[in-house]
DNA sequence: AACATCCTCAACCGCTTTGTG
DNA sequence: GCACAAAGCGGTTGAGGATGT
C-alpha cells in the first residue's frame, strides 16, 4: 500500500493561480497567519487547492520581501561559491540570498548560470551581448600569473577568490552535465573526502572510483584547493579520462585501497590531461598559476 | 506569415526529514 | 523506539512566450 495522499486530488485545482486565489491566499495568511498547518489552510482560506501547493505559492511567489528579476553579479558569485561547495542545495544557497527563493536560484541556475560558467549555449539564438561580456567578465582570471613566493594584494585575492568560485562551479556543473550524459566518473584531484595538497600546490593526493570509468570527449582539467576566511574548502578539481585504475595504478605508483598518490604533473602526463590552470594555497589566499 | 524549436519559470510530484503522540 | 502526519526539499514537467528558419 502507498503513502496516503496529502490531499483529495479529486477535489483539488491544479495549474496557474488565478490572481483572484492569490488575493485569497495573502489575504487570509497576513490576517490569520499559516497557524502551522498547510493542510488545513486551504478550506479555511476558502481555497480549493492543496496545501503543498499554497504553501509553494506563498513562499515563492505571494511573501513579502521576494525578489523578482534580474540576478545580480554578485549573487551569481555567491550562487557559484555555494554550489560548488555543497551542490544542489537550493534551500541552504537560498538562505545566503535575503528575498530569493530556492525554485528561482534553482530555475535560475538550471535555465542560465550553469550555461553561462560552462560557455556555452545549446541554443540557435544569438546571444545577448551584455550577458556575453558578464560571461566574459565572470571567467577572466583577474591578475596576472605568480610565482614563489610573490604576495598579492589582498583586494586581488578577493577576485581570485570569486574566480577559483566560478571555475569550482564550472567543474561541479561539467561533471553534472558529463556524468548526466554518460554516467562516467572523474579522477578527482583531491576531492571533498580527500584533499591533500602540498604546501606549493605541486602535489596531490588523487582518489578515484576505479568501478566506473567514463571516456570524455573534451578534456578539461581544473585544480583547485583554496581558502576562505573562516576555512579551508577542500575543493577538488576534477580531470575526465580515458585510462583505467590499474593503468593509473601502474603510472603513479599507487596502492590497493582505491587512492592513488602521485605529483600532478606525473598525473598530466600520465593522463594525457592539460593544465589549464591551479592553484596555489599560501597563508590565507591562493594564487592562480 | 507560418511553422518549428527553444527557453523560462510556475507548479507539481514524490522522496526525505522532522515533529508529535 | 515506533508509527504516522505534515513540512521541506530537489528533480521534473509543461504551458506559454520568444526567437529562428
Amino acid at each position: 500500500m502507498g503513502r496516503a495522499p496529502c490531499c483529495d486530488k479529486a477535489n483539488v485545482k491544479k495549474g496557474p493561480w488565478s490572481p483572484e486565489e492569490d488575493t485569497k491566499l495573502k489575504e487570509f495568511i497576513e490576517n490569520h497567519g499559516t497557524g502551522g498547518n498547510w493542510i488545513a489552510l486551504p478550506h479555511k482560506a476558502g481555497l480549493k487547492r492543496c496545501g503543498k501547493s499554497c504553501r509553494l505559492r506563498w513562499l515563492n511567489y505571494l511573501r513579502p520581501n521576494i525578489k523578482h528579476g534580474e540576478f545580480s553579479a554578485e549573487e551569481d558569485r555567491i550562487i557559484c561559491t555555494l554550489f560548488a561547495n555543497i551542490g544542489s542545495r537550493w534551500s541552504i544557497i537560498a538562505a545566503q540570498l535575503p528575498g530569493r527563493t530556492d525554485n528561482d536560484i534553482k530555475n535560475y541556475w538550471n535555465t542560465k548560470l550553469k550555461k553561462k560558467l560552462l560557455g556555452f549555449t545549446s541554443s540557435k539564438r544569438k546571444p545577448i551581448q551584455h550577458q556575453q561580456q558578464q560571461q566574459e567578465q565572470f571567467l577572466q582570471p583577474s591578475f596576472e600569473i605568480s610565482t614563489g613566493n610573490s604576495t598579492l594584494p589582498s583586494s586581488s585575492c578577493q577576485n581570485n577568490y570569486y574566480t577559483a568560485a566560478a571555475a569550482a562551479a564550472a567543474a561541479a556543473a561539467a561533471k553534472q552535465e558529463y556524468q548526466m550524459k554518460s554516467s562516467g566518473n572523474f579522477l578527482m584531484f583531491g576531492g571533498e573526502t580527500s584533499c591533500s595538497t602540498s604546501s606549493d600546490g605541486s602535489c596531490s593526493q588523487i582518489s578515484y572510483d576505479y568501478n566506473n570509468i567514463g571516456v570524455l570527449h573534451e578534456q578539461i582539467a581544473y585544480e583547485h584547493c583554496f581558502y576562505d576566511h573562516k576555512f579551508m574548502l577542500g575543493m577538488g578539481g576534477e580531470v575526465p579520462i580515458d585510462y583505467g585504475y590499474e593503468e593509473i595504478k601502474e603510472l603513479l605508483g599507487g596502492n590497493n585501497n582505491n587512492t592513488v598518490t602521485g605529483c600532478n604533473d606525473n598525473i598530466y602526463a600520465a593522463t594525457g590531461t592539460t593544465r589549464v590552470g591551479s592553484f596555489k594555497v599560501q597563508e590565507k589566499f591562493m594564487y592562480y598559476h
